[in-house]
DNA sequence: ATATAACACAACTACATCGTTGTTTGCTAC
DNA sequence: GTAGCAAACAACGATGTAGTTGTGTTATAT
């Protein structure tokens, strides 16, 4: 199942709003961490609140914007709500992101003098 | 050159940063416009405006931004500014996330009665 | 039933950023 | 030089959102 994605040329208007709000919702540190610690697989909001380091209330905020935004998948196990990844997808995005990343500092690094190292 | 971007397992502070702005900088409606238009070749602040409706200013501030991001590039022609992307990977992103989000709509289709239709 | 624990919801403050208005810079033409 | 155009810069108001504090809500245990 190849997803040859092909999208019409000028972008549609919604189209543009959806893509955005998809980056946009990526695009902040605590959510990209709360990702990051469920690569491990499910874990409670407890465990991702110890895993990262901050409030319970901002935790179970963020996950509910993964969560509406359909990126990670809600259970709830006795008193324990547990979270897991729902599309896979995103690690891609963030593989290819970290690439484009690293070709830039490649592009840098070429233009320095020393080379790789310095 | 294959990009097997091997990520670190718990991302480091630093890169958690780097991606979340790169997406931030992306996920921005007039941005992805410009991107957009800019994928039919190199064009001047004037058609990019012209092609997308609106201020001036605030084109050029976008562009800045993507510029700034090392996303496009700049090149002085006379009166004018042309820019041109500079990383294609941003298109790669874009097609990943209109996969993810058509394998959405595909799952939310399949919980309707109807099909693909209606 | 009561107490406690895990999580979610709501209100609020602080801060960032989008878009506009006004101005400045840099180039071309006369 | 002066006039005119393209683009960038700067300041401002409005809006959105991250994180905190405070308060439900639901489930387990005694």
């Amino acid at each position: 199942m190849s997803t040859i994605t092909q999208v019409p040329r000028p972008l549609p208007e919604q189209l543009v709003e959806l893509i955005a709000e998809r980056f946009r919702i990526i695009g902040e540190p605590m959510r990209i961490r709360l990702l990051d610690a469920l690569r491990e697989g499910e874990a409670s909001v407890q465990e991702l609140q110890a895993a990262i380091g901050a409030s319970q209330q901002n935790v179970s905020k963020h996950l509910g914007v993964l969560l509406r935004a359909g990126i990670v998948s809600r259970r709830k196990d006795g008193n324990f709500a547990v979270y897991a990844i729902a599309d896979d997808g995103v690690f891609e995005l963030c593989d290819h992101v970290c690439g484009g990343l690293r070709r830039q500092l490649e592009n840098l690094d070429a233009l320095l003098p020393g080379g790789t190292s310095r």
